[in-house]
RNA sequence: GGGGGCGUAGCUCAGCCGGUAGAGCAACAGCCUUUUAAGCUGUGGGUCGCGGGUUCGAAUCCCGCCGCCCUCACCA
């Protein structure tokens, strides 16, 4: 079995409480039962046991299956609270109304224990909605305690590595990752209302591009090759337009083998999609519209939402605002004033010495203007160097049709109207590779040539997903909004994940 | 990689001017038929992250290491 991120911390010998809890599953195998039971025919979850409380009244029947975290124990009576992925009902074990055998199997209940109860639904006397009893069936015995009832786990760390408990233990974590999935839901149906084949293009690639980003590396035992985890989807789902299909989209996980930080996990979701006929400012169009849409599906119809301490409205349109002028506002530089630039960065602290004019006045973009971008704004008109998979302006070769969505300082998305001019798309990648030594891609040899067979023009546009549901659910680090995220191994190797 | 912070019982946390380790929840043994952080009585539970040093004595002071968080640098 592979070890998850992170794993058990130490496997230890089993102390007081698994002891406590195996002793009362080797009773109910005693008593004939399986504490690791099976199928349930629960028939109602425990939202939809209010509901018919609330319509059938005292008395109706109800099977529900959950997670029992709560006991209230009263001598001959117990109230049990149990969760399942509806909500919470509360159980009510009763000596005198359950068969004598039925109340020695509550009493080998513990905490954190899966349990199937059939009863009828009552209200008591302080009007709580409950789950009378008659009987009850372990389906599976928690051999290890549940977190503390009142601040469930807290520990960064643990959370974490055993996310499996922070997701039973705090039910916003669960909360925050359904609403992650909603807004991945939400985006495809968004793109398939717009004609967007949903397709998949390989993680395994000889050569990587689309981006610059240092690799994974990984070898091909039979093909004796090393291949590549791919930084970006982007120069497959262009091979695709060559070859017709019109409107593709990929939710794309890729992997960047550089820093770790509250925006950086090695490996995150990248929705990627190209559009025929279309340019950089249809891309503008699209983001906002799906943007908004996905504030809404999450709010419950608002546009204006919570991040930290600001409030970001995403209602369309957008701000848009030329990557010239924010520099000139912010920063005090005009854009291609090359020793105004320089000394800009130096003030700034930046290493300028050996890098091409573009990078420089990117590096001073991002120290000097992003930090005051709030509110969605679309950055537009790119230094061309920074962009080779980018058309040109018609009017001004030095300038990219590229723009990024900014929001609230952070970069969650990138769009351009794509480069479709083999040769010139084959003389930008070689000079990307000439110049600095960080850099695009390696020379695809093979994208050229499908530019060569013909690309419509199109606009393409990049959404990180993960960003942009930390601003949609108001998470301040990545980890947050990542059931897994990338950890140190901790504890002996190959220790974890094994039992 | 640099800087700052943190690591004590299953969980949440005290203790940290050195003097043999504490609380709440959880657990265990009891009492209790209307609680919902139930209550009451009693009991058990710790490699104080790991290793070294100083000291008569270290959770506490010093050094190294490990892990996590924040931050800066590279990136989306």
């Amino acid at each position: 079995m592979l070890a998850a991120w992170g794993g058990p911390i130490i496997p230890r010998m089993p102390g007081e409480y698994e002891q406590h809890r195996r002793k009362k599953a080797e009773a109910l195998r005693a008593q004939g039962l399986d504490p690791f039971g099976r199928r349930y025919p629960e028939t109602i979850d425990t939202a939809g046991a209010r509901k018919r409380f609330e319509a059938a009244g005292e008395g109706a029947p109800a099977t529900v299956a959950g997670r029992m975290l709560a006991l209230r124990e009263f001598g001959k009576l117990i109230f049990a609270d149990l969760w399942d992925s509806s909500g919470r009902i509360q159980v009510a074990f009763s000596k005198k109304t359950l068969p004598p055998q039925m109340w020695d199997r509550v009493k080998l209940l513990d905490l954190g224990d899966w349990v199937g109860v059939e009863g009828r639904l009552v209200r008591t006397r302080t009007g709580e909605i409950t789950v009378d009893a008659a009987r009850v069936d372990v389906l599976a015995k928690a051999l290890l305690p549940p977190p503390e009832k009142w601040h469930g786990l807290t520990d960064v760390e643990a959370r974490y590595r055993q996310r499996y408990v922070d997701l039973f233990a705090n039910p916003e974590v669960r909360d925050l990752f359904l609403r992650r999935s909603l807004v991945i839901d939400e985006v495809r149906r968004f793109l398939r209302e717009r004609g967007f084949v949903e397709v998949e293009t390989p993680v395994l690639q000889p050569l990587y591009g689309g981006a610059a980003a240092r690799p994974f590396v990984t070898h091909h035992n039979t093909l004796d090759v090393d291949l590549y985890l791919r930084i970006s989807p982007e120069l497959y789902l262009k091979r695709l337009l060559v070859g017709g299909m019109e409107r593709v989209f990929e939710i794309a996980r890729v992997f960047r083998n550089e820093g770790i930080s509250t925006r950086h996990n090695p490996e995150f979701t990248l929705m990627e999609l190209y559009q025929a006929f279309a340019d950089y400012g249809d891309m503008m169009e699209l983001v906002e519209t799906l943007v908004e849409r996905l504030a809404r599906t999450i709010s419950g119809g608002r546009t204006c939402l919570p991040f930290q301490d600001k409030v970001l409205e995403y209602k369309a349109p957008w701000r848009r605002a030329l990557y010239a002028d924010l520099l000139a506002e912010h920063a005090g530089v005009r854009l291609g004033d090359e020793p105004a630039v320089r000394a800009r960065a130096r003030t700034l602290g930046l290493e300028e010495s050996n890098k091409h004019v573009d990078v420089v006045t990117h590096d001073v973009f991002e120290a000097a203007v992003e930090p005051h971008i709030v509110q969605p704004t679309f950055v537009m008109d790119w230094p061309a160097r920074l962009c080779p998979l980018t058309k040109r302006k018609a009017d001004n070769p030095d300038i990219a049709e590229r723009f990024e969505p900014m929001v609230a300082g952070m970069e969650i998305g990138n769009a351009y109207t794509e480069l479709n001019d083999p040769d010139v798309q084959a003389e930008a990648l070689r000079t990307q590779l000439a110049g600095q030594q960080e850099t695009m891609a390696v020379f695809d040899a093979d994208f050229v040539e499908a530019l060569k067979h013909g690309m419509p023009p199109a606009g393409g546009l990049g959404i990180g997903i993960d960003r942009l549901v930390m601003l949609l659910v108001n998470a301040p680090s990545i980890r947050d909004v990542v059931l897994f995220p990338a950890l140190r191994p901790k504890g002996s190797p190959g220790a974890a994940g094994t039992v």
